[in-house]
DNA sequence: CGTCAGGTTGAGGATGATCAACGAATGTGG
DNA sequence: CCACATTCGTTGATCATCCTCAACCTGACG
């Protein structure tokens, strides 16, 4: 924890999903995979039948908590989300942002006793996938479990990135990659524009992500805005010049994609 | 970099291994999977399939280069060496070590253009790993490939480990910490003892694992030595209190084990 | 109108970087 | 076999980055 108390305490409160909402909803995971690779119909159904059962958690509300044991992962369909561990004496490292399309839970899910928590931003709509399921679904569908497999290996480049990022870059590149990977991901998933959006963390969070405390990420952001890179009006961040600060940061978010699967 | 030249340089020399000594080189994988689910015959003969074709490489000697394309990954059987990033600057980040076992080049090789290196610290031997094998494996043996999903989510878990490390931790907890996760990762393929074995790395590698500087690596593990926690031999590496280092690096290797893939 | 979360700012201090040596061990070529 | 280069470890002086602490401000919300 950076300093402050952190707010992001209480239980899961489950309300179930409308019907009426579930068409549009479970569409983010789909969408994503399908960028890897040309899903069959009969894929599409799988994928579909996976995500049976969504619900809805409000904002500020603890998902998944370190330390105990979950049989499964879940597929975040709407909304954002932390994955975090505290340490005992309440320092906090945020290890990234889950968007829509994302898998909670992963890697942490994956141990006996779950590593990492992950809490709601805002008011997010998510469906539970037993262990049980997944592994069907590699059974059934090997192309749909290789781009799982390909997926998590995305997320873990995020986590390498994030690494490189804290590890050997000072404060102001630190900021600056990652109101950048924001802007990527975000528009990943349509929540951002060509070169802003609305942040969806305060500079607590943001200061637990990047290893750094609150004023300092204050600081750089005051800086960041004296150099023109970025603008700041409420909470909707526009990034004045994209290539500048990717210069700043080594950001290349271009590398961070890839289209198909080669030979699948 | 820290700060002295990188000697890590030159390029893959890949020499073919002797067929007597592949028997025993292809255990590694085998082995680490066989920790997750009970291998049948048949998927221990697959696993053997996938393996075909090692190849030895020199100590020092980078196998896997940022910035190509790679068509597969390498499953490393013998030796160790170090994933990383070099930044323009020359500012690296040491994602991590790769023993036996290890998916070499995941999941920088998933990428375009491949994200990070790799270079062996010894001579190592390892075998290359085209997609198309690994996807006919998904296909063909898909509690297989349910396993290597789980292998990845734990590599996963590495990053993420060392992330919160580098990012919430001071230095001396960051150096307890490399050197309890080199004994629990070195120990899992032999390579330690109880409490001790031969650092595989250099002070200036821990430093860029670690995001410090080489003489301050030096200091913490003078003040480790000082405070009677660890001790060093020459190379070799007594940690003469593990629970005392463990609390004090927030360390818990139990945590990090998981036994058996459940409902596979 | 009071409270609270979040943002902003400054003063002072600590952690860890940088720079610059030097020492020990190893290897190499003459 | 020795001179030399090279790599790695070690140490100290100085300095910068970033933290800590302590305010204060704002807007939202009851």
């Amino acid at each position: 924890m950076a300093t402050r108390q952190q707010g992001l305490k209480g239980h899961p409160l489950h309300t179930p999903a409308r019907q009426s909402d579930v068409d549009s909803l479970n569409s983010a995971f789909v969408t994503k995979l399908a960028r890897f690779l040309d899903l069959t119909a009969a894929e599409r159904a799988a994928l579909w039948e996976l995500q049976a059962g969504h619900f809805i958690a409000p904002a500020r509300t603890e998902i998944v908590a370190a330390g105990y044991t979950y049989r499964g992962l879940l597929i975040l369909n709407k909304g954002t989300a932390i994955r975090y561990k505290v340490l005992r004496d309440g320092r906090r490292q945020i290890l990234g942002l889950s968007i829509p399309g994302d898998f909670v839970g992963f890697p942490g899910c994956l141990f006996e006793k779950c590593l990492y928590s992950t809490s709601t931003l805002e008011q997010v709509v998510a469906c539970s996938v037993p262990f049980e399921k997944l592994f069907a679904l590699f059974r059934e569908h090997p192309r749909l479990g290789t781009a799982i497999f390909w997926l998590a290996g995305h997320e873990s480049a995020h986590f390498t990135e994030h690494l490189v990022c804290v590890g050997r870059q000072s404060a102001y590149e630190r900021v600056a990659y990652f109101l950048l990977e924001l802007l990527v991901r975000l528009q990943s998933v349509g929540l951002a524009g060509e070169d802003s959006y609305v942040l969806p963390l305060t500079q607590e969070l943001m200061a637990d992500a990047l290893g750094l405390s609150i004023p300092h990420v204050n600081k750089m952001l005051r800086e960041l805005r004296a150099d023109h890179l970025i603008a700041l009006s409420g909470t909707r961040l526009t990034i004045l010049d994209v290539p500048a600060l990717s210069a700043i940061a080594a950001f290349n978010g271009r590398n961070l994609m890839r289209q198909k699967i080669p030979n699948l």
